[in-house]
RNA sequence: GGACAGGUGGCCGAGUGGUUAAAGGCAGCAGACUGUAAAUCUGCCCGUGCAAGCGUACGCUGGUUCGAAUCCAGCCCUGUCCA
């Protein structure tokens, strides 16, 4: 852990400080000191379970940003080969296996937001990708054991928190998991050999993990690695970063659209407003300080703008446009935007119970039935209790509400 | 391979023949209060239906019974201990 009284000589650790991306270091002292005097090759490891990742793993993205934004270089390397085994780390059961083709197209899908938030060419602080299937993959058993077995002892694997904590609930765990780390490990020191790599960072819980590549590093080639965590970052209330409503806040346009993403910020908890701003926003430091004072319904302002922000940074600025208009014009001017979420009513009409099934506001004509019996369905902002109530075609554009923040636009015609 | 314990709704966790669509908690949704915040209070929380009801559901497959999440058999999975 860092404490405020630490001064930081390399502009990248002074960002970093500052904006409240440290957690744990391995040795701050010396990175320091290696930063302010050559570029860094850092990288940070991403999962390939999913086609897009969350904002869970924002934190990271922004860290290998401010990497290259201090002059340094960033790395993304996509697990295609960790991702065969499954990553025990606070997991209480094994997950599904993913086929070959299935963490292609993940990986393919994942970059896409990368290309938004770094640079990525041939230059010296330019990004690169890399997947450790490349190199995991091509490890037969018998040289993994020989190469990199030999530096780990059970009796260490087994006091790690991914594994003792399975032990200690009594859930499985397989022995492919259990190597897990062993091939995390070698991904740093595999990268430092081919890609200069001297820092991994990550979330607080892949400590454990970075610590064992740089031990790797230090006994097979004597190399002088460094780890760097972020907090594990969790909302005001306590929840984990990234899940929402209606599911896990994703990056990829694709599988989010652009106004739920803009409306999760927006609705972010008062007390998480400056952190956010720091650790998700390019604003100076001394303007977050300024709008994270505000209090009363004038931190609003400051959510706008956080919201506007990422969005502008992970979707587009057009995207942030579209849904800040959005939101203006649907919840101060009670009328609607184009970024709300829409549904064409079909030609004989239909009653507001299908209109919030079909519009996706509610999972099941029972649960649409709830919330009209529960006065949270409105139409142009008048309450409907009567699940009958019919909405007949040729009437226009209909805003339809469910509860106080999601709207939607009937189509009518 | 053996002994023992266990597999319940998104999660945790009661329930050991009918009153059980299954206690309680968490998470979630809505209402009130607010600032599209938090906290608090209230209601809801398998599907379908206006409703009565019907359909699904307690690891899987069979069986006993008027009736099974609950009893029996086999199987699958997990844990603990033993070989």
């Amino acid at each position: 852990m860092t404490s405020a009284m630490t001064t930081y000589s390399s502009p990248l650790l002074r960002l970093l400080d500052e904006r409240g991306y440290i957690h744990q270091q391995t040795d701050a002292a010396g990175l320091d000191a290696l930063a302010a005097k050559q570029v860094i090759p850092g990288y940070i490891g991403f999962d390939a379970t999913a086609p897009s990742l969350h904002v869970g793993s924002l934190v990271q993205i922004m860290m290998l940003r401010r990497l290259q934004q201090t002059g340094h270089k960033p790395i993304v390397l996509m697990g295609g080969g960790t991702t065969r085994i499954g990553d025990p780390t606070g997991r209480d059961e094994s997950r599904k296996m993913l086929d070959d083709a299935t963490i292609k197209a993940n990986i393919a899908s994942i970059l896409t937001v990368f290309s938004r938030l770094l640079t990525f060419g041939d230059g010296p602080t330019d990004a690169v990708v890399v997947d450790n299937n490349d190199w995991l993959g091509k490890l037969g058993y018998i040289d993994l054991l020989q190469e990199v077995g030999t530096h780990f002892t059970v009796n260490r694997m087994l006091t790690f928190d991914s594994v003792r904590l399975r032990l200690e609930r009594e859930q499985p765990m397989t022995f492919l998991e259990f190597n897990y780390m062993i091939l995390q490990g070698y991904d740093f020191r595999h990268l430092a050999n081919t890609e200069g790599a001297r820092l991994q960072m990550g979330g607080s819980d892949q400590w454990g993990n970075i610590i064992n590549g740089i031990e790797l590093g230090r006994r097979m080639d004597g190399a002088d690695l460094f780890g760097l965590t972020t907090p594990l970052l969790t909302t005001a209330d306590g929840a984990k970063m990234g899940k929402s409503a209606a599911g896990a806040v994703w990056l990829n346009p694709d599988m989010l659209p652009d106004w739920d993403f803009w409306q999760y910020w927006r609705n972010a908890d008062d007390r998480d407003v400056g952190r956010f701003l720091r650790l998700f926003t390019d604003l100076p430091l001394d303007e977050i300080a300024r709008l994270e004072t505000l209090e009363g319904s004038e931190i609003n302002a400051a959510k706008v703008f956080l919201a506007n922000a990422v969005t502008a940074l992970c979707r587009g600025d057009e995207a942030a446009r579209v849904a800040e208009a959005t939101a203006s014009a649907t919840f101060a001017g009670g009328g609607m935007g184009e970024d709300l979420p829409s549904w064409q009513v079909p030609s004989e009409g239909c009653t507001i119970i299908d209109a919030l099934v079909g519009i996706g506001f509610a999972a099941s004509r029972g649960e649409a039935k709830r919330l009209v019996t529960g006065g949270g369905a409105r139409l142009d902002g008048e309450a409907v209790t009567d699940e009958a109530h019919a909405i007949a075609p040729g009437t226009g554009e209909i805003r339809l509400s469910a509860g106080k923040k999601k709207h939607g636009i009937l189509r009518t015609v």
